[in-house]
DNA sequence: GCATAGATCTTTTTT
DNA sequence: AGATCTATGC
C-alpha cells in the first residue's frame, strides 16, 4: 500500500512539475507507471484540470489499459474524457473523424504488413520489374522507413540515387495511390497521415491543440520521427509535454525508433526540466549490477545507475547445457521443481529468448513435463490465415473498395475463380471505371468478359456479400459474425484439409466469433468498423493474461514493461544473442546490449542466464558462449555446468551422463574441426598449444568454423589462431 | 484451374 | 529442417 502511493523525492518532483517540457529518465523498475498515473491524478484532483484536456500516449494497448485502470483506481470514476491510448489507436481515431479532409473515407481499412506486401507484389508485377531483384518485403521495409520519417513518395524520391531506390520510389508512389483507391491505410500511414493532417489542415490542428493541454508520452525512447512530429504538433503551442523514457531500454531502432528523440530532448526543448528516477523497486542488487555491467559497454548513453534498498538476494545462475534440447529440459525441469517445492508458481516464471524460433524446443519440453504454458508472440492470432479470411469478408462489407480483402477471398473457399478470370475482371472493371466489387455485382457485364461458369461463381460470391450487408443492422456483432462463418462454410473447408492443423484452425475461427460477441458485450455502441479496427491494432502481448496458472514464454522484446519473480534468459550464444547480424555493427551490438538490459531487469528475485554448447540452427550447428556472459561482474553469479567430458585422445570428446561440475573444472581436449565445441572457449582460459606451448586466450572472435582466438603465449608472442585447426588443449580457466 | 514437385527462404525483434 | 512460394504438367 505504502509502496503504491508514497513517492520518493524525484518521483514527487516529476508528479508536480506540470507546466512546460519535462523529461523523466526512468530506469527499469523505478516506478514509472506510478509516476505517470499519479501525475494524471494530480492534474485532475489537485489542479482541477478537466480529464478531456489530458492525453497520455503509450505503445501497447496493454500499457494503455493498465494506466487507465490505475488512474481510475486513484480517482474513482472521475476520469471521463481522459484520453489514454496507443499512438496507433489515437491516430486511427483522429483519422476516422477527420481523414476525409485528406480524402480518406470514414470506413477506411487498416492494412497490416501482409496486406501491404500483397499490394506491393501486385504493383511490382504491373511495373514489370524483375521479381528476382525486387522483393516485396524489402521494398516495403524501405517504404515503411520513409513513412517513419514522414517522407511521402516525392520527398522520398529526392533522396534516391541508385537504381533500386529509384524503382522503390516509383513503387512507393503507385502503392500510395493503390492504398488510396482501396480506401486503406497501412500501419505507418496511420501516424504519417495524421501528421500530414495536422500539418496542413489548420482548423483540425487548432482543435486538437486546444483540446490537449497536457500531453504525456510513455516509452519515449521508442518513438520514431513521425511520432515525434505528432507529439510536437499536439503539444504545441502550450508545450506542456512530459516524456518518460530510458535510453538504455531503446530496443526498437530497427523499426525506425530514433534514440536522438530522447538524447536530444534538452536541446530540442531548451527550457526542459529533467528528472532522474534511479531508485529501483523491482530487482535485487546482483541483478541490477549484471544488467548495468552489460549495458555499460555502450557509449552515448545518459549516465545513470540504478540502486536499490533491497537485500542482496541470490546470485544470478549461469547455466551451461549440452544442447538446445537439454537447455529446454533443464529449465522446464527447474520450473517444475520450483512449483513442486512451492517456491515459485508457474505464472511467476518466464522464459525469454531472442528469436521466436527458439520457442519450439521449450514448447516440446513443456509437453514432456506436462506443464501448462502460454506462448506470447509468434504467429499472432489476428494474423492467422483462417482469422484473416473471415475478417476479409467482414472488411468487404464495410469497405467495398478494399481490393486486397477482395482478392483474398474471392476464391476462398474455392469457387473456381483463378488468376486468369480475376485478371479479366480487373481489367474490365478498370475500363468500366467502377470499383471491382461493384463491377462484380453487374451480372451482365461480368457475363460479357468471363465464362458462364465463372460468372455464376461471381454471382454466388456477390450474393454472400449482399446478404451480409443486409443483415448488418439486424444482428448484433457476435451473431453477425457467427452467421458469416456459417454462410461461407469455412469450417467445412478447414476440416477437409490438413488434419493435424484443422482442429486448431476451427478453434481459432470459433474464438474469433466469441471474441466479436464479447467485444459487442463490453462495448454496446461499438460498430463492425470498431471491431475491425481493434483487430488490426491489437497485439499478442495485449491478449496475454498474467494470472493464468501457466509458464509464460516470449521474446525479449515482448517482455518490455513486464516483471516476473523468476526470469530465464536463454540462448546466450554468439550469433544468437547477440545475433550474428548485429556482431559486426557497433550500433546494432549496442542495441543487443540494451536488449539484455531490458531482459534481465524484468527479474525481481531470480535471474537465470542459459546457453547451450551445441544448437541446431538453420541446418548448421553453431555455438559459442555469448560475450555478454563474460561481461558479468564475477561476484554476481554462479555457474552450473551440465555437461561433462571424457578425454579420448585427439579429437575425441564424448558426452557423459549429465552432471553438475564446477566452472572450468578439468583440462578438456579440443578436437580438430569440431566447431560445435566452440562454446567452451572463452577469454581468460589457459591453453597448451602443441607448437607454441602454454598461453592465455585474450579474445575470442567469430563462431562456428570461423572461430578465432587471440592468444598470448609464455614466450611473449601474441598469435591469432583459428580454433578448429589449432588442436590445443585447455588447461583451465 | 489445380495438384504436385522442386526451389527458395527462413530465423530478429513488432506498434 | 520445415514452411512457403513457383513452375510445370495434367
Amino acid at each position: 500500500m505504502d509502496r503504491e502511493n508514497k513517492l520518493n523525492a524525484p518521483q514527487q518532483e516529476a508528479v508536480e512539475t506540470v507546466d512546460g517540457p519535462l523529461l523523466i529518465l526512468a530506469g527499469a523498475g523505478s516506478g514509472k507507471t506510478r509516476v505517470i498515473t499519479q501525475r494524471v491524478a494530480h492534474l485532475i484532483r489537485e489542479l482541477g484540470i478537466s480529464p478531456e484536456s489530458i492525453l497520455a500516449v503509450t505503445f501497447t494497448n496493454k500499457a494503455a489499459g493498465e494506466m487507465k485502470r490505475r488512474v481510475e483506481e486513484l480517482l474513482g470514476e472521475n476520469t471521463a474524457g481522459l484520453q489514454v491510448s496507443t499512438f496507433h489507436s489515437l491516430c486511427a481515431r483522429i483519422l476516422r473523424g477527420y481523414g476525409d479532409r485528406l480524402g480518406y473515407p470514414r470506413n477506411y481499412s487498416i492494412y497490416d504488413e501482409q496486406d501491404s506486401r500483397h499490394l506491393i507484389k501486385k504493383i511490382i508485377a504491373e511495373l514489370n520489374l524483375p521479381a528476382r531483384q525486387f522483393i516485396p518485403g524489402v521494398m516495403l521495409a524501405r517504404i515503411s522507413s520513409a513513412k517513419d520519417r514522414v517522407l511521402g513518395p516525392e520527398d522520398y524520391a529526392k533522396t534516391c540515387h541508385d537504381h533500386f531506390s529509384k524503382e522503390t520510389a516509383r513503387v512507393y508512389e503507385r502503392y500510395q495511390q493503390a492504398l488510396f483507391e482501396a480506401g486503406a491505410l497501412d500501419l505507418d500511414d496511420l501516424i504519417m497521415q495524421t501528421v500530414c493532417l495536422l500539418q496542413t489542415v489548420d482548423d483540425v490542428r487548432d482543435y486538437f491543440q486546444q483540446r490537449f493541454v497536457y500531453v504525456m508520452v510513455d516509452e519515449y525512447q521508442d518513438t520514431n520521427f513521425a511520432q515525434y512530429r505528432l507529439v510536437k504538433l499536439l503539444s504545441d503551442p502550450q508545450g506542456n509535454l512530459c516524456v518518460v523514457g530510458d535510453d538504455d531500454q531503446s530496443i526498437y531502432t530497427w523499426r525506425g525508433a530514433d534514440i536522438r528523440n530522447i538524447l536530444e530532448f534538452e536541446d530540442d526543448f531548451p527550457k526542459a526540466k529533467v528528472v532522474l528516477l534511479e531508485q529501483n523497486y523491482r530487482s535485487t542488487p546482483n541483478i541490477l549490477d549484471a544488467a548495468y555491467a552489460v549495458v555499460c559497454g555502450n557509449f552515448r548513453r545518459k549516465d545513470k545507475k540504478l540502486w536499490t534498498r533491497q537485500p542482496e538476494g541470490e546470485k544470478i545462475t549461469v547455466i551451461l547445457s549440452e544442447s538446445d534440447t537439454a537447455e529446454a529440459d533443464l529449465i522446464v525441469g527447474r520450473i517444475k521443481t520450483f512449483q513442486e517445492n512451492g517456491q515459485y508458481g508457474l505464472n511467476e516464471c518466464v522464459i525469454l529468448y531472442r528469436t521466436n524460433a527458439q520457442s519450439r524446443s521449450f514448447e516440446e519440453a513443456m509437453r514432456r513435463f506436462s506443464l501448462p504454458y502460454v506462448l506470447v508472440g509468434g504467429v499472432k492470432f489476428f494474423q492467422r490465415k483462417e482469422v484473416k479470411d473471415v475478417l476479409a469478408y467482414a472488411t468487404l462489407v464495410v469497405n467495398p473498395h478494399d481490393i486486397v480483402a477482395l482478392r483474398r477471398v474471392i476464391n476462398y473457399p474455392k469457387r473456381g475463380l483463378g488468376q486468369t478470370t480475376l485478371g479479366k475482371l480487373e481489367t474490365a472493371a478498370e475500363k468500366n471505371g467502377h470499383p471491382l466489387l461493384h463491377f462484380l455485382a453487374e451480372g451482365e457485364a461480368v457475363a460479357h468478359v468471363v465464362s458462364s461458369r465463372a460468372a455464376k461463381s461471381v454471382a454466388k460470391f456477390i450474393a454472400i456479400i449482399e446478404e451480409l450487408s443486409g443483415l448488418r443492422d439486424e444482428k448484433n456483432l457476435g451473431d453477425w459474425m457467427r452467421f458469416l462463418v456459417e454462410r461461407i462454410r469455412i469450417k467445412n473447408e478447414l476440416q477437409s484439409d490438413d488434419p493435424t492443423q484443422s482442429q486448431t484452425r476451427v478453434d481459432n475461427v470459433d474464438e474469433l466469433v466469441a471474441g466479436a460477441a464479447e467485444f459487442a458485450m463490453i462495448n454496446p455502441d461499438a460498430t463492425l468498423e470498431d471491431f475491425l479496427e481493434q483487430a488490426a491494432l491489437i497485439t499478442d502481448v495485449d491478449r496475454w493474461e498474467p494470472d493464468t496458472d501457466a509458464v509464460t514464454m516470449m521474446t525479449l522484446h515482448s517482455a518490455k514493461g513486464l516483471e516476473f519473480p523468476v526470469v530465464f534468459i536463454t540462448g546466450l550464444e554468439e550469433g544468437l544473442f547477440p545475433l550474428a547480424q548485429a556482431m559486426q555493427d557497433s550500433d546494432r551490438l549496442a542495441e543487443e546490449r540494451r536488449l539484455f538490459y531490458v531482459g534481465s531487469t524484468r527479474a525481481k528475485k531470480r535471474l537465470y542466464l542459459s546457453y547451450a554448447r551445441t544448437r541446431r540452427r538453420f541446418g548448421e550447428t553453431v555455438n559459442m558462449k555469448s560475450r555478454f556472459l563474460a561481461e558479468l561482474p564475477g561476484d554476481s553469479y554462479v555457474t552450473e555446468n551440465h555437461i561433462g567430458y571424457d578425454r579420448l585422445g585427439p579429437g575425441g570428446l564424448s558426452y557423459q551422463r549429465r552432471r553438475v561440475a564446477r566452472r572450468g573444472a578439468r583440462p578438456v581436449g579440443l578436437p580438430q574441426g569440431a566447431n560445435d565445441l566452440s562454446a567452451i572457449l572463452q577469454a581468460g582460459m589457459r591453453i597448451l598449444h602443441p607448437r607454441f606451448g602454454e598461453g592465455l586466450i585474450e579474445t575470442v572472435r567469430g563462431y562456428g568454423a570461423g572461430l578465432t582466438c587471440e592468444i598470448s603465449f609464455k614466450s611473449g608472442e601474441v598469435k591469432t589462431i583459428v580454433a578448429r585447426y589449432a588442436n590445443f588443449e585447455i588447461l583451465g580457466v
